[in-house]
DNA sequence: GTCAGCGTAATATGAATGATACGATGATCA
DNA sequence: TGATCATCGTATCATTCATATTACGCTGAC
């Protein structure tokens, strides 16, 4: 799975061009700006290990070439890559790939990436650890600081929950971030705010593996108001067991289904 | 302090040209490429409030003569902002800039530029608390999981600072850095590592503020010393306690030297 | 004959300039 | 009010020059 990225390439005439994952260049894609696709397109390969890591790429005359843009398009996108310390350019040296703990996984376009490839068990598993450690911090700390605003924007969340119950429907979703993420940034941490995104991640990759029944909703949203009676009543150690429960509950819903998806991809190999 | 930024400005002629702190246009900069250089300075007035947030930049001509580089530079330099999350671009529209809590503030450039500018005591304490939960965690985690490699870089690391002890110098600094990046490192947990130059920004922060003397140093070594022989031992538990000890030392450190410089300046006012 | 040292050429990124395309904004007109 | 169009600023492309570093080759001494 690991090598699956979407950057094949076909061979026209004497040179190779890259194409996106409906097969159309670069220079002609859907709504995307040349940017955004093109650096899509290089961070897959990077996370893909179509570049490898410590690995100089082609030049900027061959990759300009490949992919079809100008070699200003392309140095922007190198300069976001080089922002998100995936690569390092040096006169005459080159560009290389740095080594992936250099890379900043949380950002939202590396995150996607990174979801779409298909992490392996360990990926997931930090995902969680940290939110297991990051959010009942983040919820005591709602519960003693928060501001009107603040405990608005959290009340707002759990009542599109809670209406969104019966239609199962995307809103869930987004009212279930919006819950975790109004928490983050109540908490006053900018420290853990930069998790956000990490968090947002780690909810949609959830969404995705597991098929929640509506009974479990039903008990997801006992469980979201018992954080956000804690938080309102101002009581920071509740608020923290409160979440405890609610993230030990996400947990073992993501070890299931990352269990059943790994289970039926064994069964589609043999 | 919060306006004190080193972007100032001249008239010559008809123009106003940005210059740098010290009064040379970026143009003339020393060792630093035009681009690092133009991002510093932008950063800087981004952090400092020059530019305040949700605001519109000047359009790419001006602030190419401002700066007196090219539109090439800067929109390169734009790229890497918006991979901080600091500006938006869109056509006609302009640039803006964004809100702060889409900032990265791990990265290296942002948290440099904010420890130089004085951050509040807000974001010092969110700093040290975010501190106290993870690095706990990790030494934790890094007990249970930490290969060879990485014990050793532990160790190398501990090392390194009881032979930079007596010699108060910069070494004793590097080494403690040191030490603290492998444990998190070792812990295998990616979202953890993500904290690496956070809690960087830290030691940097409290070894500007706080002069140690040289009985604190040998105080240090021996609390360092538990961590690291609780994660040699494979024990989780002590090497989290023994982590939370060494924390709690340096946030009473950390909340003493803001006090004095608070102090200090507040003097210095009258 | 081999290797150390130095100078030069080749090469890839860094930076500047000019031109064109595109998209959003706001004014104009029906 | 709503559609159309002029305008302005970013997006993209093409080309050129500058700069740094690598790599090659030359020379000379041991």
């Amino acid at each position: 799975m690991a090598n699956r990225h979407k950057g094949n390439s076909v061979k026209s005439g004497s040179m190779t061009q890259i194409l996106t994952e409906h097969g159309t260049p670069i220079a002609q894609r859907g709504k995307r700006s040349v940017r955004e696709a093109l650096l899509h397109c290089l961070v897959e390969m990077i996370v893909s290990g179509t570049f490898a890591e410590n690995s100089t790429l082609p030049n900027e005359a061959e990759l300009t070439e490949q992919f079809g843009v100008s070699r200003t398009s392309l140095r922007e996108a190198m300069q976001y890559l080089s922002a998100l310390g995936m690569v390092r350019s040096r006169t005459r040296a080159g560009t290389t790939v740095l080594p992936r703990e250099n890379w900043n996984y949380l950002d939202p376009i590396v995150l996607d990436v990174m979801l779409a490839v298909g992490g392996d068990d360990a990926f997931y598993s930090s995902l969680i650890d940290a939110r297991q450690l990051l959010e009942p911090a983040a919820a005591a700390q709602a519960a003693a600081n928060a501001n009107a605003r603040q405990l608005y924007q959290i009340s707002k969340a759990f009542e599109d929950m809670v209406e969104a119950n019966s239609r199962d429907t995307e809103d869930w979703s987004r009212a279930d971030l919006e819950f975790h993420t109004a928490i983050i940034n109540a908490s006053g941490n900018w420290v853990y705010r930069q998790f956000a995104s990490a968090i947002r991640a780690a909810l949609l990759a959830s969404f995705r593996l597991t098929n929640r029944a509506s009974q479990s909703h039903e008990q997801a949203i006992l469980t979201h108001q018992d954080v956000l009676e804690a938080i309102r009543m101002r009581r920071p150690d509740a608020a923290r067991h409160a979440m405890e429960q609610l993230i030990g509950v996400a947990r073992s819903e993501m070890t299931d289904a990352l269990r059943r998806a790994r289970k039926l991809s064994e069964i589609s190999e043999t």
